[in-house]
DNA sequence: CAGCATACTTCGTGATACGATGTATTGTGT
DNA sequence: ACACAATACATCGTATCACGAAGTATGCTG
């Protein structure tokens, strides 16, 4: 899938990933993979830029003996989606303009 | 508009604005405002990029005195969009990901 | 003649997705 | 026992790209 296209979706993907429950990295990924593949670097930078963004928080448990970084969808997570959802009619009266057989 | 979700749809609104007959920079940014605004140094950055990936050619003409570069779509810039209409499936099963109130 | 619309150009900047690479641990097949 | 894959996270450098700012130039209108 074209990078370009994918770049408004990563964001909410991730947080739509942990939306019901939180979720690690690792995990967000393989949850996603059928949607949208994205690499490692590029989920944890986003993880790391939401966190920023008070879109999330970040726990830290131990799992198996292994820890694991939980992250946690917040209100102002649950807010950017819904945002997106708003701004997506915007986005389909373009994909209307463009498909259009004809237009002037 | 968020920026990130307008990167994967400008060039290809700049393709459709030219896909039925040519235009030049300054009526391309006009018939595309009411769907979706961006500046000229933008307009011109794609203009020359498709160019570039051979998506359109330029005719320089006269109109009332003034030189005026007239923008033509090529096969190659119509096989773009139908590329960009293939992808929107994968979108569309995006935006169902994140819209779906529960998902596991 | 001032100010606006038309028309195009260039430069620098910030945002960001990705590949490459690295660190550790656990599980599995042979 | 040992190699290898899977799990889990992190960092760095790079290329792409939309934008604002600023500039150049012409024509029209009050």
């Amino acid at each position: 899938m074209d990078i370009q296209l994918k770049r408004g979706l990563l964001e909410v993907c991730v947080l739509t990933a942990i939306k019901n429950e939180p979720s690690y990295g690792y995990k967000i990924i393989k949850d996603m993979a059928p949607y949208i593949v994205m690499s490692e670097s590029t989920l944890y930078t986003i993880l790391k830029r939401l966190e920023m963004a008070n879109m999330l928080t970040v726990k830290t448990a131990e799992h198996d003996g292994r820890l694991r970084k939980y992250y946690h969808i917040t209100k102002a997570g649950l807010g950017r989606i819904e945002d997106f959802k708003d701004e997506w009619r915007e986005v389909m009266s373009i994909y209307k303009f463009v498909t259009k057989e004809d237009f002037e």
